[in-house]
RNA sequence: GGAGCUGUGGUGUAGUGGUUUAACACACCGGCCUGUCAAGCCGGAGAUCGCGGGUUCGAGUCCCGUCAGCUCCGCCA
């Protein structure tokens, strides 16, 4: 830095700092060149300041100002003055002062960005991923990985407070069957052999409480192979936590009290405990899905009782066929046009709904094609279930109990954003338990673990595993914040019995058991104490507590959503040296060979 | 595997139900300018419209395919 020494960052210079010498290092926001005298904005990562260039004051810099440009990295060595009457900008944290360059050095030229470096653009994510490292110069970016950074401390300084132990696990670790697909990796030493990355230390932390450790934690890297969403990526970060001796409440409450420190140290929000609770059955009755917004109301109505008996085939039948018909009340929505219920009933379609009925509530009653099939007193219980006045858009969907709860659960949600009921701002968290412990997989033809097979069942439930599996509740809970899961974990099973019954309800023979879990099985011989932990997807919360839409927001450098990395351009093939070392030959198929060429 | 949206100078957009020098803003380059802060004023350069094919006398515009990004379904214990 041509000998010159930082003494202060730009965005932190205060009133309290005037008459100071200071040395600025930072990046040309802006220049402003008014001939006579030059104005350059210097950005670091706390904030922009004015750099004032006067020939007055020094007339090389003021030459060497003149060459400068966007993006260029400067060294200021100046005074820091109260700008003078009337120029003070309150838009700027350090708007009150000013800069005056008595030497300025151009530490590195910088060629123009291929978008401009400001907060709010809107770039194609392909150039912003790119060039990711100008987008994370931008400052909403470097405020997102800011309050990361301080989320992770602040998690692990709770942690530590109550006992717990940050150990790490590995990250080269054995592919074992069930749950997302394994990302691999060949052993050059095994010929043959793979790898799998983590898609979380679950048996491991386990293992950490057959070992005694008592309270562990980690904030870990886990890798799942499947396709991408918003708030999905391949490798992502865990908050992982196990206790020993603990209960379900034991463990909800001290996460309650961890989120309620988490969001007061970083962005000052006082959370209120305790979390409200909710069961997997009544949020998918209320909701229609096991992570319910709970920021709007506009909750799902069950007719089915009605639409038994009503004169309509298409709620008759879906009734009868053990189906259920429900609704949602669209309040004010009176106005929607024929072709917005076109939209509406595309939209459900997406979730396999084949129609979406729908009643106008005027003063004069329903408005309605299918109106005519039902009787005066239908029409009323209908209104009355829903609890609809005048203006009202009431909409139905008759289904299996899936297919009706996923498209009402998404129309809801879809109309909440739509119509602006969903409050910015607010933090409403609520637990989901009382999950089930199996259900049962057409594709597959056998019961497969929601949660993972670790998960221990009620213990009342415990004889449901060989009759009815399907029953059978779990020990488990998913910690939901406006719609998103952000945790989830369960208490697990200790007993090697238990295990060995689980493992059996899902189809996993005792011979299999024991070749992929059997150092599982074995650990739980020596001793295991009754224990239980959670998980939360960091970069959801963080996502979230940055009111942002997308992980890859808070997430340094993100995959693409065909899980590519735009910036090093990866994956990438390997050369055939590589491949021979590791005695892999690959085979692509006709259609990928032909686009390679 | 599937559905939808997007793709036009560096960036963001406009673009007639088909034909001219493809328009605008910002950025960029040059000039002027001593208090601006989205500085201003004057001038300039810059896009064969993601890619390939088709229809047509003629395609940014229509059709088919393909690639990339995004959102969603499936998938994600």
């Amino acid at each position: 830095m041509q000998g010159l020494k930082r003494t202060h960052y730009c965005g932190l210079l205060r009133r309290s700092h005037v008459g100071e010498k200071v040395v600025l290092m930072g990046w040309v926001h802006r220049r402003r060149d008014h001939g006579g005298v030059i104005f350059i904005d210097l950005r670091d990562r706390t904030g922009i300041v004015q750099v004032v260039v006067s020939p007055d004051r020094s007339g090389e810099a003021f030459a060497k100002a003149e060459a400068v440009r966007a993006e260029y990295v400067l060294a200021v060595a100046g005074r820091v003055e109260a700008r003078p009457e009337g120029t003070e900008n309150r838009n700027l944290a350090t708007g009150e002062v000013e800069v005056v360059a008595g030497e300025l050095r151009v530490l590195n030229q910088a060629k123009t960005p291929p978008f401009p470096i400001e907060d709010g653009v809107e770039v194609d994510e392909n150039v912003r991923l790119r060039y990711r490292y100008l987008d994370l110069r931008r400052p909403e970016m470097q405020q997102a990985l800011a309050l990361r950074h301080r989320a992770a401390k602040a998690v692990r300084d709770f942690l530590d407070r109550h006992g717990f132990w940050e150990i790490e696990t590995p990250m080269l670790t054995r592919s074992t069957p069930e749950g997302a697909r394994d990302f691999l990796v060949p052993s050059r030493l095994n010929p043959g052999c793979f790898y799998a990355l983590p898609q979380s230390p679950q048996l491991y932390k386990q293992i950490l409480m057959v070992a005694g450790i008592d309270r562990y934690f980690q904030i870990v890297r886990c890798f799942r192979d499947e396709d991408l969403r918003a708030d999905r990526q391949p490798e992502f970060t865990q908050i992982d936590i196990e206790m020993s001796f603990v209960d379900v409440d034991d463990v909800l409450e001290l996460m309650e009290e961890m989120m309620v420190y988490l969001f007061r140290e970083t962005i000052g929000i006082a959370l209120s405990r305790p979390f409200p609770r909710l069961s997997y059955r009544e949020a998918m009755e209320r909701f229609g899905t096991d992570k319910p917004d709970t920021r709007f109301g506009m909750e799902l109505k069950d007719v089915t009782d009605i639409a038994l008996k009503c004169g309509f085939k298409v709620f008759a039948s879906a009734a009868e066929a053990g189906g259920q018909v429900k609704g949602i009340n669209a309040r004010g929505c009176g106005n929607f046009s024929r072709k917005d219920l076109e939209e509406l009933t595309a939209f459900v379609a997406n979730y396999r709904a084949r129609g979406l009925a729908y009643l106008y509530v005027t003063p004069e009653g329903v408005k309605s094609p299918i109106a005519k099939f039902f009787t005066a007193e239908e029409i009323k219980a209908i209104l009355e279930r829903l609890e609809a006045s005048p203006g009202d858009l009431l909409l139905f969907v008759a289904d299996k109990p899936e297919v009706v709860a996923a498209s009402l659960g998404a129309l809801r949600l879809h109309l909440a954003q739509r119509l602006g009921l969903i409050p910015e701002g607010t933090f409403n968290f609520v637990w989901v338990v009382d999950f089930p412990l199996l259900t049962y997989d057409e594709e597959e033809g056998r019961f497969v673990a929601v949660h993972h097979p670790f998960t221990s069942p009620r213990e009342e439930d415990i004889p449901l595993l060989r009759t009815d599996p399907g029953r059978v509740r779990a020990r488990a809970y998913d910690l939901v914040l406006n719609g998103v899961e952000v945790g989830g974990g369960s208490i697990r099973i200790h007993r090697r019995d238990v295990q060995e019954e689980m493992f059996a309800a899902i189809g996993l023979k005792p011979q299999e058991a024991r070749e992929k879990f059997g150092f599982m099985l074995e650990a739980f011989e020596y001793g295991t104490p009754p224990h239980g932990g959670i998980a939360f997807g960091f970069d959801r919360l963080v996502m979230l507590m940055a009111g942002k839409k997308t992980i890859r927001d808070v997430i340094a450098f993100p995959k693409t959503q065909s899980a590519a990395e735009l910036m090093t351009r990866a994956p990438s093939e390997v050369s055939p040296d590589q491949l021979r070392e590791l005695h892999i030959r690959v085979h692509l198929p006709p259609e990928a060979r032909a686009a390679r060429s």
